[in-house]
RNA sequence: GGCGUCGUGGCCGAGUGGCUAGGCAGAGGUCUGCAAAACCUUGUACAGCGGUUCGAAUCCGCUCGACGCCUCCA
């Protein structure tokens, strides 16, 4: 089903710095990579705005018709804590903080991980393989890398020969580097090191005493993979040497992913990847978020509003909300203001949607372009994914919803139909908002208990007892339901 | 120090060589017993200074400012 087949979609590809028109390597296939969490800790808010932003783009493409194998990968081991030779795991090093066995520490944050996205309503990737379930893959990735000439091995350890690979390849077009300027420019750490070059990067760790995730290999009894590796084993086991779009933070181009370009043509021989997506970051206030600095909040702190930076809780698709309304290649600043903006135009968008739900048509012409419309939400999304011009034209629908709720506007039977299977489309199936629970829906006991008030205050609105209306209205206010008199009667809504 | 991104109306946030972004807030109106909601009307923004152009907020240069990466981070 290729739904605006006329309209192709356009990526803007990191590798080019510039918008290309996707054409998957199979015809009505896609192969997506996401760099995953390192599960040493709570899943942040950034983190889950790149991963929010790719669970849209999953969306679509799987909307638009393509059959994607989606691959998001969990890191379990080997993320050095910083890249001198006294470098810790650091998963090992929560361990040993939290004096808890390293898959314990996994297990935990990986659960943690894992409902803070159900709770964003996320879609779970078609494979999410962990870096400690493929350590064999990995080593035979190395043994390629060496029998190929771009890695050494010294002291149980293997690195990866920058400069070797820089006389043959190009090291840096992804992150628009030469090497030159990193061997000047690179600044100098402590410890002393076993590489060659400090722009070499490890491909296999020797183990020392205290490691306590460790594995044999050919180059020694006890021993770890190096942080990039594992996603260069991942991807080429699920994808294939080539696939078609890898995504991830805008942080990780350099030096993770310029690193599994490295691997990958010093171990196959090819680029591994024909799009490179980079989400842009989340600021907190203006400032990055650092846990270091407290400037920082959890997912989960948002829900509950539990935060120094939060005057109260918001519901997951608000601030899923606020992520799709901008561009994920530009920074987003979060704060109070702008969620309270977000929230109250989200309870906008999804009273409309009751409201849809609830319409029905109406006089003898749809007084709206739904054509043009739909060609406009289309447009946006395939111009990279556009989110913030989407919700602007799902705007312009609601508008229109309202008014033909109003009797000021007229819509025929087809095009209702039509509206209705487009907006949820674009609201629910591709930026993936959820309506939020309400007792609104009929059935249980408090709509019932809300309607007999709403009953018996029109009774004395009838009766002109005023006094006793409004009292109904400002008590239901006060426990939070708000009472809203139109033309065909008063509806309520839950905050 | 090197590389890069960005600076839009009260706030958030798109876009762009000439044509309405949108949301929130504000103002006026319709509706209402009064509200709320909804609807209608309303805002002549694009850091500063030069340059290119018939025309620039959009292209170029410089200045100032913010931010990111270069070092674990999405």
């Amino acid at each position: 089903m290729k739904l605006y087949q006329e309209h192709e979609l356009k990526i803007y590809n990191s590798l080019t710095n510039q918008k290309e028109v996707f054409k998957p390597i199979n015809e009505g296939h896609v192969g997506m990579y996401v760099c995953g969490p390192t599960v040493y800790s709570n899943v942040h808010l950034g983190n889950v705005r790149t991963f929010m932003s790719f669970d849209m783009v999953f969306r679509y493409l799987k909307h638009i018709g393509y059959k994607v194998r989606y691959v998001r990968n969990i890191t379990d081991v080997g993320h050095l804590v910083d890249d001198a030779e006294e470098g810790e795991d650091k998963i090992a090093k929560k361990a040993r903080l939290e004096q808890l066995e390293p898959m314990e520490i996994v297990q935990k944050y990986t659960l943690d991980f894992h409902d803070i996205l159900q709770k964003f309503n996320f879609i779970p990737p078609s494979i999410e393989p962990t870096a400690t379930g493929h350590i064999i893959e990995q080593i035979e990735i190395v043994k390629d890398i060496i029998a190929n000439g771009y890695g050494y091995e010294i002291n149980g350890s293997v690195y990866f020969d920058v400069h070797k690979f820089n006389e043959t390849n190009e090291y840096g077009t992804l992150s628009k580097r030469n090497l030159e300027d990193l061997v000047n420019n690179s600044r100098e750490l402590d410890g002393q090191s076993d590489k060659k070059n400090p722009q070499d990067f490890a491909l296999w760790k020797n183990a020392d005493e205290t490691h306590l995730m460790h594995w044999p290999s050919p180059w020694g009894e006890k021993g770890f993979p190096g942080w990039h590796l594992e996603c260069t084993a991942m991807s080429t086991k699920y994808l294939g040497k080539k696939f078609d779009i890898h995504g991830g933070g805008m942080d990780l181009k350099f030096p993770h992913h310029e690193s599994e370009i490295a691997q990958n043509e010093a171990c196959c021989g090819t680029s591994p990847v024909n799009y490179w997506m980079h989400a842009n970051m989340l600021t907190l206030n203006g400032k990055k978020m650092s846990k270091s600095t407290d400037n920082n909040i959890l997912p989960g702190e948002i829900f509950s509003g539990n935060s120094k930076h939060l005057s109260k809780g918001f519901v997951p698709s608000v601030a899923r909300f606020f992520m799709m309304q901008a561009h994920y290649r530009s920074i987003l600043d979060f704060s109070n203001d702008a969620l309270l903006a977000s929230e109250k135009g989200f309870y906008k968008l999804m009273e409309a949607m009751k409201t849809l739900d609830k319409l029905a048509p109406v006089g003898d012409k749809t007084t709206f372009n739904l054509e043009v419309w739909k060609r406009n939400c289309y447009n946006a999304l395939n111009d990279d994914f556009n989110t913030p011009i989407l919700i602007a034209d799902l705007f312009e629908a609601v508008k229109f919803i309202n008014q033909v709720k109003d009797g000021k506007a007229t819509v025929l039977p087809e095009s209702l139909a039509e509206l209705k299977k487009y907006m949820h489309a674009f609201v629910f199936d591709i930026l993936g908002l959820e309506q939020p629970t309400s007792g609104s829906d009929d059935g249980d006991a408090l709509s019932g208990v809300v309607e007999m008030l709403i009953n018996m205050r029109n009774d004395a609105r009838a009766n002109k007892d005023f006094v006793t209306s409004d009292k109904i209205r400002d008590e239901l206010s006060a426990l939070g339901i708000q009472l809203k008199d139109g033309k065909e009667g008063t509806t309520y809504s839950i905050a």
